[in-house]
DNA sequence: CATGAATGAGATTTCATTCAT
DNA sequence: TATGAATGAAATCTCATTCAT
């Protein structure tokens, strides 16, 4: 008897540029992706509805079938882009770490988290632009409340008592500079880069700048 | 070819709700002016020719005639914005006076023109998402250097030799850091009042904002 | 981003004045025979692009998903329509007949064919009054070459071989000479109908002309 | 005493690109000419009333003021062209030459007139695309007789006479025909030339052109 | 006579969305 | 579920012509 090898059940062939066919997760997930890719570099009013469709490899019909239309599917990037840094974030035990190392933590969290998500910063821009009226109207990532304020609090508190952090820090103004100097140098870092004939985007200006970031905030943290 | 008649104007010629009859400078001033509140609110691709022309008071003709198009008009919107800003930053002596009220100077400007200014933040941010497309298009712009940088080196070499600056300071770094923290707060303050369910845009929430940025400046400075 | 909310389509799908639908290869090819006759009466400058959708019977929008927009639906034109003249060429066979014959065959199919096809010789003025530049545009037009240089030459040869054909005879000096002869009558009959007082395009004038033009081509291939 | 130089009387210097200041003459000529260039080049449809204005260095206001607006300048132009056509045939005296000579003549007459004059070819070419309509508006033009088929007629009479030309040739058949050999030649020379990848508008292809024109009227009058 | 800013009408093109299959 | 042709609405832009000076 001759062996019969199996064939290793490839796909059965026909060459598809987009996801699979009748696969509601993946055509969904494909959209998601392209179209978050989409608002990121250009914006609620620049993106392309039909730009996102070919991205996806996905009929443009799907997007108004799975999100009902361009708002709706910016919404759910907004929701899904939310999701990920509050997952990232409750992820995160800085709170519990001796508190010089914790602050040090939560810079090294902020900047690495920018850096690798630029569709985050993206989609602040936008929201920023349109006044936050796509993210007032998500009650999903209004309810996906930030864990970091507490922890900050948690973190400033045992730094207080331990005596190596000022006192009367308001932890949501704290908060908001570390996200500043983050977020400001990477979202501006074209416009900068053109103003001063640098480019701030090079691995070692990123570095540079994570540097200075630490000891801003070190700086402020001592009492 | 078709004739193409124009109707016997029936309008009395009187009454005219926006500026300008025949007085080319008032004309593209105005265009200019609602130009700015346009792309400031809108963005780029959000922005409406038609817009802008009813809220100048302008034949749309005239954005045409006067500045090519929707996209020479943004650029010259950049242009006088940016040509604003650095005209206030010419105007200012902070690197004369004594090193730590220079200093506080330094912040107040920034933090009261991000105030006073919505339209730089909103245009900055548009150039952003353009990743500075329009921004490396003007020369005139990539002309008009800042000379905060040259300023802040020399209050700070001025401060270090008064023994109250600590040493080793990047002026770039600093005045980056400095923007950040003017420029983010009022940027995000509609997201991130949705976020945390409190008005940062009243005049309490900013004063307290105002006094936190001056303080981690303060910080970073000291020796 | 204000919705863009498209009525709920009353009309009761019914009741098509134009043709295909859902039919992609009638729709492109309604707007081609439609813009075929609205260039060729109006040029491409006159032509308007809402008179071929409705002429069409096709959705605006149509042209531009299927051509790119005017320029790239009168190159389609001109393709169609020269592709279609080199059809009929190659269906010609007079360069195996009698060489008298032949000769009467080719100039009856040129002034036949000018008489029947106006696109062709009003697309022809257009290009001609763009300097040819569409025409250069189309490498699918440069690479229909003519099969008449060459059946013009093997007919004259033939012709000389039996004594009846004068020698030395350019076969594209005479092509041109034909195409002359029934082009600018046809092109220009309007113009010389008004000058000469006279309706040139009356059924026995085309017929004289015939006579004329063929009795010009007979004297000058006779040796 | 000391000799006074008189200056020579330059104009009052300031420098005008266009024609003179409040010389109604000058000013006509210049859109004129301007405008003959532009519909030449462009056509009716294509041509711009700006660029005409332009051209002629000419407030764009005066178009309407001398001519009434694009179509009555365009008349003019046509009106213009034609009577200088008419002002060279009359000159012409090829019918009192001795026959063979006086065809000889009118054939280069007419060649050489087409290559010199483009907006000859150009302005009717325009009025082949709106079938003579601007043509049949002007009274003008058609009361400007054209000499030349008197002409041919006397010249065909006196080669009959001295047996040197065939008889019973239409003169009007006849003054087509060595239209149409000059005419579309230079007309169509662009499509020609991509079509047989060679450059018809060289001076040597415009001399073999000349002799084989000559030579196509030559074989036909021959009795 | 001359200027050039201004305008109304309409041209081309773009886009989110829906429909027939 | 999926497709892609089709559509209405509105956006940007162009142009001949007129108006105020």
């Amino acid at each position: 008897m001759e062996a019969r090898v199996t064939k290793p059940s490839v796909k059965p062939s026909t060459k598809r540029r987009g996801p699979a066919l009748r696969d509601p997760e993946r055509t969904r997930a494909a959209i998601l992706a392209a179209a978050t890719v989409e608002f990121t570099g250009r914006g609620l009013d620049g993106a392309r509805v039909d730009s996102i469709a070919k991205r996806s490899g996905v009929n443009k019909r799907m997007i108004y079938h799975y999100f009902g239309g361009k708002e709706g599917l910016y919404v759910e990037v907004l929701e899904t882009t939310y999701a990920a840094i509050r997952h990232a974030e409750v992820g995160l035990g800085f709170d519990e770490r001796e508190p010089a190392e914790g602050m040090r933590e939560l810079v090294a969290f902020t900047w690495g988290y920018f850096i690798q998500h630029p569709e985050f910063l993206g989609l602040l821009g936008t929201e920023n632009l349109h006044k936050a009226a796509y993210l007032k109207k998500s009650q999903r990532i209004r309810d996906l409340h930030s864990p970091l304020i507490g922890m900050i609090q948690t973190l400033l508190e045992r730094g207080v008592k331990q005596g190596i952090f000022r006192k009367g820090v308001d932890p949501m103004q704290l908060y908001i500079t570390i996200a500043s100097l983050g977020f400001f140098y990477m979202s501006n870092r074209h416009t900068l880069s053109t103003i001063f004939g640098e480019n701030l985007s090079a691995p070692d200006r990123l570095e540079a700048r994570g540097q200075h970031f630490a000891e801003v905030v070190r700086s402020y943290r001592r009492p």
